[in-house]
Formats: C-alpha cells, sequence, structure tokens
DNA sequence: GATGAATGAGCCTTCATTCAT
DNA sequence: GATGAATGAAGGCTCATTCAT
C-alpha cells in the first residue's frame, strides 16, 4: 500500500532488507534448522514466491544475512583499527582486541547460529573477507611501525596468524559455556599475542 | 537378490564399522548435503532398515565418523605427547604440533567436510573432547615442569589459550588453498606460541 | 507435464473436495489398507503436497470422508423424520426406517470399508454425533406427544436403545450377504421396535 | 531350556498360547496401531522367527486373539443357555442377558481395543460364529418352547434380530462411558426385547 | 512486481517377513 | 525347531521452488 508510493529503488532496497532481518529473525528464534524459506517469507510479511525477486535461492538469503552480520563485524575492528593507528601499538591492539569482543557481544545468539549451526562454509567466505580486511589495515597501518628488530618476519605471515587466533579466541571465548579466564584477561592475551608476533 | 547369495552381513561391531565406513565414504564423495541414508545403506551394501538396527537415526551415524575421526586426532596428538614428555619444553612442543599437523593432514578431504560442511554444532562436543583431552594432558605433563617464572599464569588459562589456537591454525594451515607460510614456519610458529604462552 | 498445461487446480473448497472425493475412490476401488497419500493425490490428480495445504495428515484425510459421509446419512434420517413428524408415530416410524435404508444402500460399498476395514474408532465420534442428531430430534419431536401410558419410560434411555439398535441392524442387513428376512420385514420390524420401545 | 524337555506336542502347544497372550498384552497395553511382531515376540520372549512357525503372518496372530476372545463370550453366552433352558423364558433370558455382559465386563480394555481399534473385518467372522452358534442354541433349546400365537415369526428372523441387538446394545453399553441407563436397566430391556420378539 | 497455491522429487524411517546358522 | 540379524518395499511427509494470475 504505502509501499506503492515509493521510488522503485527504494521499493527493493526495502524488500530485500526485510527479508535479510526476517531471515535473521528466524535463524535466532528458530534456529538453521528450522530455517524454511515459507518461515522467513511469514516473518517478512512477504510471499514466499517475493523471496525470489530478490534472491536466487535460499542459500543466498541466509548467505546474505551472514555477510551483513560479518560485514559490520569487519566494520568495527576495521573502524577501531583506524581510530587508533595513532597511538602506540600496545594501544592499539588493546583498542582493537576489546572493539572486536564488543562487537561479537553484540548478538551472541546470532554468533552462535551463525558459527556453530551453520555449515562452516556458508560463511567461510564472509570469514576471509574479513580476515583479509582486516589484515590488510593491520600490515598498511602498523606495516611501516615495525621494530627493525621485529621486521625478521613476514608480515603476511604474521598478520595471517595473528588475526586467525585472535578470531579463533574471541569467537570461542564469547561463544564458551565458562571460559577459564575473565575478559580483561583474554584481552591481555591477545594484546600480547599481537605484540609478540608483530 | 546378489545380496541373497552372501554370506548374511557379519555382526554388530563390523556392522558398525560398515556402516561407519560407508559414511565416511559418502562424506567424502558426495559430501553432507548428498548423503542420505539410502546412500550409505548402498555404499554399505546394506539395506536401509539395517543402519537403523545399529543407529537411532541418520545424525547418529554421521555423529559417529565425526566421534571416531576427532578421536583419533587426539589419540594421535596425545600419544606425541606422552612420548615426548621427557624432552625439553620446545621438543615437545615441536613434536606435538608435528604431529597434529601429521593427523590433519592424513584424510583432508574428511577434515574439510566436517570443518566446512557440517554445522559446527553436530561436532562441537567432539572437538571440546578433543580439547579437553589435551588440555588434561598439557597441564598433568607439564605442569609441574614450570619455571618458577612461568608460574604468573593460571594453567587452565595458558592451556585453553594454546590448544585453542593452535588447533585453528593447524587446522585452517591445511585446509587454506594457499597459506602464506610453509608447513615448517608453521610449527615453528606454534612451538613459539606454545613456549611463549606456558 | 500434463498437469502443467492445465489450469492452475481450483482454490481451496474445490480442492478441499477434490481430495476428499479422491480419497472416498480409493477407499471404494482399494480398500482402507491401500489407501496412501500418493494414491490419494493421483486420483486427485494434485500433487502429494498439496494433500498437505489442506489436512494435516492422512488420518484426516480419512476422517473427514467418514465426517461426510456420516453426516450425509444423518442428515437424510433427520429430514425424513422432520418430514414426517406431523404423521402418526407407525408412519413416521416407518419413514424413518426407510429413509435409513435407502441412505444405507446409496453407497454399499463405501458403507462396507468405513464399517469393516476401517478401526470402529476412526469414525466412532461421526457414529455418536449421528446417533446424537437423531436422538435429540426423536425426543424433541415425539417427546411431548407419547401418550400417558408410555411415558413411563425415560426418552433418554429409549432413544438410547432404539436409535442403536436401528443403526446397528439396518446397517447389518445392508451389509450381510444374506439376510434371513426381506427389506420390509426389517421395516416392519424395525417400525414395531420404535413403537415398542417407546 | 526346560522346553525341551516336554514333548512335542505340548511344546508347540504352549508356544501358540504364549504367543497369543503376548499379542494380547500388547493390545491391551499398547493398543492396535503399535502392535508389532517384534513387540509380540519380545513380549512372549521369543524370536520374531518362531512366530512364523506357528503363523503365517501378523493378521493371523491378531485373528486368533479376538477368535479366542469372542469365543470365550461364545462359551459363557451358551453355557448359560444352556443352563437355563429348564426354567421360564424370562428367567433364561435374563440369566443370558447378564451372562454377556459379565462376559464383556470381564476385560473391557480388550474389548474396546477390539471394537474400536480393530478393523471390525478382522473379527468379523468371529462375530458371525459368536451370533451362528447363539441363534442356534436359542433355535434349538426355545424353538420348541414357543408359544403358538409368536409362532407366527420366523425363528431364523427373530434369533437374527434378537441376537444382534442384543449384542449391539451390550457391547455399547460396557464402552459408553456415560450410558443413559443403568444395568439393571439395560438387562430388564433386553428381557423385554427378548420376549417381545421371540 | 507481488502473490501464494501448487508442485514433486526425494528423504527418513518402519516393520512384516526371511533364512543361514 | 529356534534364532535374530538382515532385509527392502513402501509409506507419510517436507519444503525449496515455480508460475498463472
Amino acid at each position: 500500500m504505502a509501499l506503492r508510493k515509493l521510488p522503485r529503488q527504494q521499493r527493493s532496497r526495502e524488500m530485500v532488507d526485510r527479508i535479510v532481518a526476517a531471515a535473521r529473525d528466524v535463524l535466532v528464534a528458530d534456529g538453521y534448522d528450522r530455517l524454511t524459506t515459507n518461515r522467513v517469507a511469514d516473518r517478512a510479511e512477504v510471499s514466499p514466491g517475493s523471496l525470489y525477486q530478490y534472491f536466487p535461492d535460499k542459500a543466498s538469503i541466509v548467505e546474505e544475512v551472514t555477510a551483513r552480520y560479518v560485514d559490520r563485524l569487519a566494520e568495527d575492528v576495521v573502524a577501531s583499527l583506524v581510530d587508533h593507528v595513532h597511538e602506540d601499538p600496545e594501544a592499539m591492539a588493546r583498542a582493537t582486541a576489546e572493539a572486536l569482543l564488543s562487537a561479537l557481544e553484540r548478538d551472541p545468539t546470532l554468533l552462535r547460529v551463525v558459527w556453530e549451526e551453520l555449515p562452516a562454509a556458508r560463511h567461510l567466505d564472509d570469514r576471509l573477507g574479513l580476515e583479509r580486511r582486516v589484515r590488510d589495515v593491520l600490515r598498511a597501518y602498523l606495516g611501516g611501525r615495525q621494530s627493525p628488530a621485529a621486521r625478521r618476519r613476514d608480515p603476511a605471515r604474521s598478520s595471517w596468524l595473528i588475526v586467525l587466533a585472535v578470531e579463533s579466541l574471541a569467537v570461542r571465548f564469547v561463544l564458551d559455556e565458562d571460559p577459564p579466564l575473565t575478559r580483561d584477561e583474554l584481552v591481555d592475551d591477545l594484546v600480547a599475542l599481537g605484540l609478540a608476533w608483530w
């Protein structure tokens, strides 16, 4: 009704958002196993057929959810990185670790569903993208700042290692029922890892 | 028809093994999405009904595959750990990292399917078990050996960090198309990480 | 294929009717044991999936068939009852017995399937409904007309007895290969029974 | 073990009984829908294969249960009939009605399962047998005793009617949640029916 | 574009029955 | 005869996707 009045472009954008939001809700509320296209359509208050006007298939809808989710994560982390680029390495590392944890803690249910219920292949590319983005920034902004001593290491190798380890640790920390360290301790360890490896 | 002529399928234990092996093969050959009970039965040269004499449902078959796979991994790693317990920490760390990588490299296709196609929740418990086993051994055998200086750290915290980081890194290394470091470099880094964090 | 070319199946009400009719046909043609959802779908020239858009499960389809069948029976009997309410009791009883028999004779094959192949529990409620409807009308319309002498009996008791006996006798008469009385004799007996017990 | 020592004939008789008893128990405990050959074998503490040494198929096992059940019913009723043959018709009718009701009340759960859960066709023959037996006795023993006035009626017709009506009414009385007459009232009515129709 | 009824391939599972031991 | 593991046909049902309106 009201939608009919909107400019075309707007409408389709809105539909995509509506569908993605509905899919995210279903994921969080019912889990991945129970996510059906009909349920998503219901939640989006849209007909099942309309889904296929904006997405080629069910998988692509879920992928868009994870893509947006992981992009947001990347955005937050990169933003923090950029914001603290002028500070000393430790401060920057700390800020970044904090930013990552906060980002992961924002929607732990979705994080759990994405990380544990979805086949990893479904969000692998997103994660690779996130890792690459962070790595690129890391290398670009910090690369020049390496102490001659640290220079012995290959930045590609270091960033691969750090980013992967930090990501895994942070995610598992948020998801673990009862992790054997506090959040602050984890941040300390993450910072230490970053500094040691760079 | 043809089956009628064959000796009756072997009993229980052998049957379970046959089914699990078939499921593994299907997983590797066709992927998780295409694993159906009928396909597993076909591959096991067994009737679909027989599956249900040994497993309550499809999920439990897949679970057994992952359980056995991850158990084997754990076995290898723990064995190496125990074998090198009397050596100096670095040698032990190196041997363990090697053992883990070798274990993961033994069946990379299955590793990929389990890690990327299966919903993580399907093998989460297995992984937690693996991690716990390794952590326990680590703490038991190395705990007493800490230098007073290293004593500053909580072993639970250290082992959680190390095990998780090493696991993630090793798996990703094996699965990555084109990792930015050689296998030897990774081992070096893993050893360094272990020594640094302990 | 062929279906693709046909006009889209008619909607809701018509679809329900189509399915119920198909189920009835299958019941009559193949018997209850051979009624499968796929067979019903075939006969209805509808896809198996469509069945489940209108019925929650197979049982409910069969239930609808019996419900409609028994409702029709009830309708006929009640209609006759109402039509002859102003006549003397014997005429009314006779008309009703006739109506019941005619109704049962209309689809003897379905009657046999419903009465003999279906578990009685599957149409028990329908039958109870039929009996209640007839009893209610009986008591409402005839109740006031009882001769003082007849008043000695409890109408609830009388109607229970009569309705049950008449129903059983009539059904068995229609279903019996070779009943030891003619239809007219049965009607006479049913009438006598009704008059005697009221 | 102990069974091995028994004479052959005994053994097979005992097995049949064991199986039939188990089937009856399953029927009562789990209902007809959940009666499977495996469950019967379990309950009989016998292997599934053994069932087929004594019965051609599942249906025949259930049939034996109903046959025995209905035969017992017939036995009781016929016995009562014979026992009271020398008394006046009303006393005999009353005794018979009582005997029937008592017989039905002995195992109401099995009655319900047989009457409501089993497809009627599965016990139709048994019922026909019961009815025939009772009718035969009725006609044989009471036939000669008819008053000349009653003689106007065809005994085959009368007995068909009476037996059927009495059977239906008695069964429904036992099965009804809340029948609108007492047991004594029903007996009175059944007796009246018998006397009136004979 | 939007709709939503219809589709139908295909899945998991059951269970009466068999037959080698 | 007894066993019971194995069988396998078949069934009910789901759900991603389509397409006539």
